[in-house]
DNA sequence: ATTCCTATTATACGATTGTACAACAAGCAA
DNA sequence: TTGCTTGTTGTACAATCGTATAATAGGAAT
């Protein structure tokens, strides 16, 4: 007669249903707004479960970064795999694939803005650098099939990667200074100049 | 017999001390720990003074931005007026300035994530592109005594503002991958590549 | 010495925080 | 059907949050 009150779920479903969750409540208010009690009632659970699952908020947010680290890395796999062959056509869409969404978007940034004021702790910092340097591997390997000279690739990964963030951070801030075109004109100008010093330097 | 208890100060005086306050527990705690309490206790007033001198927490944080983007106006001035009469010199050093201290510095990296994980709010959104376009305004004052046509000038300002903040995000996020020369050299190149660009195309 | 203005303090208030824990019940095993 | 395991709930707890306000007292003016 009485339906049931709650329903047991698997431990990973529930896991990942508390980590979307997580994602959600980041993306729509921040990190100050990520408290145990909106995440939960964002899933649909009670707030004792967060502590159940996880180690406390901060190892829940920390998942949270891995995972939506994860669906960037997903985003960028699929630009690049949507560019086709030419490797410079798929160096170029790696790298502008960061001035659409869904990749330049607010929420995306506020949730960001929430890893990046966590990076104090050791937990969330290690999550930082493992996902960074995973960006600048992927980066390597399409310049490698560019033909760019190894010595350069670490680099040149690096310079990329920072031209790129810094120019979806102001994208983000303050929309209006220039267009996500404007961006990604800039960002292929200076893969060209990499790409001709190379040429230039191996004659 | 008995000292006193509290001393009145300059209004001015007294509103300069809790912004400065501000920015050290914003530099020492990060956003989550600058609660009007730490920052009266650091500042040795009460917690009720904020409130009488400013429009809230949110209103002392965007008065310390404005502050603090003030000093690293100054930082970078000093630098450009330390590197002598020479327009690239002059250029070089504003760019170069980000990757050594005061500016490349967890304190004030952590002051920084502080004022973006804010940025929702319309004042702090109003002070950073107030504060942004004077930094880009500076750059293309320094870019136009190098001789770079005045149509150029605006996007370069920006790709080049945009590769520090980058390089100087990831310098303070993962100290370790990269070092602060490293990150100079790829700043001083960029700049080359956009001179010589501008050189080839002007003739 | 007295008066007065107001900067400053101290406290109270309701709301919200993260965590801990006892009680409950879903759902599988027997 | 009965029992058992444990996922899940609901709540209690102390701590902290921002803000408002009454009371206090510094310090200049008279």
């Amino acid at each position: 007669m009485s339906k049931p009150a709650f329903s047991r779920a698997e431990p990973d479903a529930r896991r990942q249903s508390l980590i979307e969750a997580t994602a959600r409540v980041l993306a729509r208010d921040g990190a100050t707004g990520a408290s145990v009690r909106a995440i939960a009632l964002e899933a649909g659970v009670s707030p004792g479960l967060v502590g159940h699952y996880f180690a406390g908020i901060d190892g829940l947010v920390a998942e949270t970064y891995a995972a939506v680290g994860q669906q960037v890395h997903v985003a960028l796999a699929a630009a690049v795999a949507a560019a086709g062959d030419d490797p410079r056509d798929r160096v170029a869409a790696y790298v502008t694939a960061s001035f659409a969404p869904p990749i330049a978007d607010r929420a995306l940034f506020a949730t960001w803005i929430a890893f990046w004021s966590l990076s104090a702790k050791p937990i969330i910092a290690a999550r930082h650098d493992a996902l960074y340097q995973s960006y600048r591997d992927d980066l390597e390997a399409l310049l490698a099939a560019c033909g760019l000279p190894a010595a350069d690739r670490r680099l040149v990964a690096i310079a990329i990667t920072a031209l790129v963030d810094g120019l979806w951070l102001e994208l983000c801030l303050s929309p209006g200074n220039f267009t996500p075109g404007e961006a990604r004109v800039l960002a292929e100008r200076q893969l060209e100049s990499y790409f001709d010093r190379s040429a230039k330097s191996s004659r």
